[in-house]
RNA sequence: GCGGGUGUGGCGGAAUGGUAGACGCCGGGGACUUAAAAUCCCCUGAUCCUAUAGAUCGUGUGGGUUCGAGUCCCACCACCCGCACCA
């Protein structure tokens, strides 16, 4: 080796090269080899990869990389996740095909994945906005309607009444349409719904067999379905009618000073002849469909002339309608104990209602007066008649008991998650395979006439759903009955298209979405990596989807994740200038402390380091990196220092350490010698440790871990002398390096004249018997702190431990002459003196 | 508002309840060089100090448990993620 610097401009195509013409990523589900199906998830084609997609793909790429080199044979695909609005939003703004700009993002953005080096799997990329995917898709929703999974209903959506279109939630700025600017409106539709809900036993089951979850997101999933139990009632209302309400705090019940509905519930729907009612309700439907929205609107209510009949005390409690009680969840009606429960607490201060503490610390404080917010924590329960003393956790079930014993209610499980809504006003999306036939209703597509193809002549010149307006497209004839019907316009949630692909990856027949038996080689994904952005939503709708495929007899896989990461944001610092806002890091120039612009030189407010995103401009485009640095540097980088799951600040200091790094190695494997001879233990010993040590850290996902450890084995391994020691050190780094810089490796691997590639290389074996060390350090403490430190042979008797740290001079100079009373001894790690 | 998480030097971070700051970046000093780049070596938490020694403080804040707490417990603060039509 006679090159000084490694030059990646050359290299790194070359070995791409070389993996692409041995087929050295494609998977082969005939091997005989042990299977490993590593997946990251899939990106959407926005147009350009991004730096948090590199640190996303380099570290499902390591694991890929590592898992082959320990004799797995891996799955690990790409594809794209090719349907939603954006390329609406393109084709509105910029006049081209929601289709062509798709495609024509993916070609650039797999050309730029091709350049990291990543070992993927080419062969079985797919967009989900091929035909032959989303026809796959129409298929198995048909399947599920069939399963009797899939049914419709009325559900509310934004509306915006100036451009006369259905809105998405981020469409919504502040209670008004992005484009319009008008307030938004919520207007009920009829929608499909898939009933997750059938599932939420299992999907709650589940989680306790995701031991390879993080316990945050198995945490917030469960909260998401949100399994409760309560009691559910009738109050008899003043107008001869009953009201069912859902109560999980029953214990609170004499608490109870009002009872709310849901603006949308037919109580209040029937009061609406009433001017000043119907104009209440009108006002509930103003701003958008989000919780957050909801929950942190004012309070308002509209009392009505109704009164409600308390079960026990026979009290008459004013009925309301009141913004804040969901009709989706319970009964839409509510039961308001304002003492302990926040919302009810604010709406009851609100309205001058009573406020009656009913739950204690104990039965003394009774009496106690309110603070200014309820108090929903545990104690006893006080002012409630037959109630009064008992434990939280008993009171429920004392009320529940009575009112199944009195027949007026009885005790009920309720969840809090909801079926999905997987309706979307919108072209570019899977279209929903149903026709609707005057006389036959509503007709699924016959499955020899899927996939149904979006038309492609559309426009875009006017807001709202194009295949609603196309004049031919949704105009069939009814498979039923041969007459006139139209096309299903709506088409589904991009969610669906999530839902399954990792099974597309898995297998692609052409006349099925996939093969059970070769899904059965490969499933459950063995590590699924992505943002934990995605914790609940697409998770879960994933882990129905297999649920509910597995429940129809399509598939034996019941989760389809066997273990999660979550992996962190990339960040970087922001600039901004009063006058001209946000610039990107290209745009200045760093000089200590102070920033300026590269133009015109003025001095830039350094911002905080947040996400990279368009509109903060704090971003960096890999492309750039990969012309300056090569591959590797970048790939180094996104595996060092941050753990995994926390946030990466990017920094053009930390890029040229990595650069760095590369040549330094580079430099270090021109140093094997082979002439040389004789032993280095403590080398060889460390070498032995870093390959236990990084592939420990590689499987737990800790790269930022084996980073250090070969930083720390290469300074070892640059400070010896020549050995044959030495040279076996600088080939175990040359191997633990493999996954995380690939090209670097095998240039280095080539040159030192291996045969055949590195990427087909094995794991380093390693030693057992060299891992031992033979001498530890022990501390000696007093007063809790460090006084000296002492070298002892492993294994010393505590006795042996103890003596040694009393002789030692500075313990004694601590010691002063106190009498010790107690000598604690770690054996191996400390000996700590307590006077 | 509700649910979940994070917090350690100038910066990213390491640390089975047992030597806090491994490793990297930045910074400082030096070597090499006509010079620079590249490379190599040393120093680098703060304060005090009689200064190759030593002392005190120090892991978001305030308490607690323990011989010993970054780690366990309680309360609080700040920031981040999600909240069902962004993907």
């Amino acid at each position: 080796m006679t090159d000084t610097r490694f030059d990646p401009s050359t290299a790194d195509g070359r070995w791409q090269a070389a993996w692409e013409k041995a087929g050295t990523f494609t998977a082969n589900s005939d091997s005989d080899k042990p299977k490993s199906y590593i997946l990251e998830m899939f990106p959407y084609p926005s147009g350009r990869i991004h730096m948090g997609h590199v640190r996303n793909y380099t570290m499902g790429d390591v694991l890929a990389r590592y898992k082959a080199m320990r004799g797995f044979e891996v799955l690990h695909p790409m594809g794209w996740d090719a349907f939603g609005m954006p390329a609406e939003n393109a084709a509105m703004e910029k006049k081209v095909h929601p289709g062509e700009w798709t495609y024509a993002n993916i070609e650039a953005m797999k050309a730029q994945l091709k350049r990291i080096g990543f070992a993927l799997d080419w062969t079985r990329e797919f967009a989900t906005c091929d035909a032959e995917y989303y026809g796959h898709e129409q298929a198995l929703f048909l399947d599920m309607y069939e399963a009797g999974l899939v049914y419709r209903r009325s559900s509310e959506v934004n509306w915006d009444p100036v451009d006369m279109t259905v809105l998405a939630n981020e469409q919504v700025i502040d209670g008004k349409g992005w484009r319009s600017g008008a307030e938004v409106e919520k207007r009920k539709l009829d929608q499909w719904f898939l009933k997750i809900t059938d599932f939420a036993q299992g999907l709650l089951d589940g989680l306790d067999e995701l031991e390879d979850w993080p316990d945050k997101v198995k945490l917030m999933q469960e909260n998401w379905i949100g399994k409760s139990s309560g009691l559910e009632f009738s109050f008899d209302l003043s107008n001869g009618e009953k009201l069912p309400v859902y109560t999980t705090r029953p214990d609170t019940i004499f608490g109870a000073s009002f009872v709310a509905v849901a603006a949308d519930h037919p109580v209040a729907q029937g009061l609406a002849g009433d001017p000043e009612v119907a104009a209440f309700i009108e006002e509930c439907k103003r701003g958008g469909t989000t919780a957050a929205a909801l929950e942190t609107a004012e309070k308002l209510g509209y009392r009505t002339e109704i009164t409600a009949r308390h079960p026990f005390t026979g009290e008459a409690m004013p009925l309301f309608i009141a913004n804040f009680v969901l009709m989706d969840y319970g009964t839409g009606a509510v039961m308001g104990v304002p003492g302990h429960d926040q919302r009810d607490f604010e709406f009851a201060t609100k309205y001058e209602l009573p406020i009656q503490r009913v739950v204690a610390r104990d039965a003394s404080e009774a009496d106690a007066p309110m603070g200014n917010e309820a108090e929903s924590g545990d104690g006893v329960i006080v002012n409630s008649d037959f109630l009064d003393g008992q434990s939280v956790e008993d009171a429920k079930a004392e009320v529940i008991r009575r009112a199944e014993e009195g027949d007026w209610g009885k005790g009920t499980t309720v969840w809090r998650l909801r079926d999905w809504g997987i309706s979307r006003q919108r072209y570019w999306g899977t279209p929903i395979p149903f026709i609707h036939c005057d006389e036959c209703g509503i007709v699924p597509v016959p499955k020899d006439q899927l996939p149904v193809k979006l038309p492609e002549d559309v426009d875009f010149e006017t807001p709202g759903n194009p295949l609603e307006r196309h004049a031919t497209w949704k105009h069939v004839d009814c498979p039923k009955c041969g007459g006139k019907a139209t096309r299903e316009t709506d088409t589904l949630d991009t969610f669906t298209n999530s839902s399954w692909y990792f099974l597309r990856f898995a297998s692609q027949p052409a006349d099925a979405p996939f093969d059970p038996e070769e899904i059965a080689k490969w499933m459950p994904v063995q590590h699924y990596i992505g943002g934990i952005e995605h914790a609940i939503l697409h998770l879960l709708y994933a882990r129905f989807w297999t649920r509910a495929l597995a429940h129809i007899g399509k598939l034996d896989v019941k989760e389809p994740f066997a273990s999660l990461f979550t992996q962190g944001m990339v960040t970087h610092e922001t600039y901004r200038l009063a006058d001209r806002g946000w610039l990107s890091p290209a745009e200045v120039r760093i000089e200590g402390e102070k920033a300026f612009s590269l133009d015109g030189g003025e001095e830039v407010e350094r911002g905080r380091v947040v996400k990279m995103s368009k509109s903060k401009k704090n971003v960096v485009d890999p492309d750039n990196i990969i012309d300056e640095y090569g591959a590797d540097a970048v790939r180094w980088f996104m595996l060092s220092d941050s753990p995994p799951e926390r946030d990466l600040p990017w920094s053009e200091a930390g890029i040229e350490g990595c650069w760095r790094f590369v040549q330094r190695l580079w430099r270090l494997f021109d140093q094997i010698d082979e002439s040389a001879t004789g032993e280095d233990k403590s080398l060889a010993r460390k070498a032995h440790q870093a390959i236990v040590a990084v592939a420990e850290d590689i499987e737990a996902l800790s790269f930022n871990k084996a980073v250090a450890r070969i930083y720390e084995l290469t300074g070892a391994a640059e400070k010896a002398a020549p050995s044959e020691s030495r040279n076996f050190a600088i080939r175990t780094i040359l191997h633990l390096i493999a996954p995380m810089m690939p090209h670097l490796a095998e240039e280095a691997y080539a040159k030192l004249g291996a045969d055949g590639l590195l990427a087909d290389a094995a794991w380093p074996e390693h030693d057992p018997a060299m891992l031992v060390e033979d001498e530890v350090t022990i501390a000696i403490q007093h007063k809790g702190k460090l006084r000296d430190t002492l070298t002892a042979p492993k294994g010393a008797s505590k006795e042996d431990l103890e003596a040694l740290a009393l002789a030692s001079e500075k313990v004694q100079r601590s010691l002063d002459g106190a009498q010790v009373r107690k000598v604690i001894v770690v054996p191996d790690r400390l000996v700590n003196i307590v006077t």
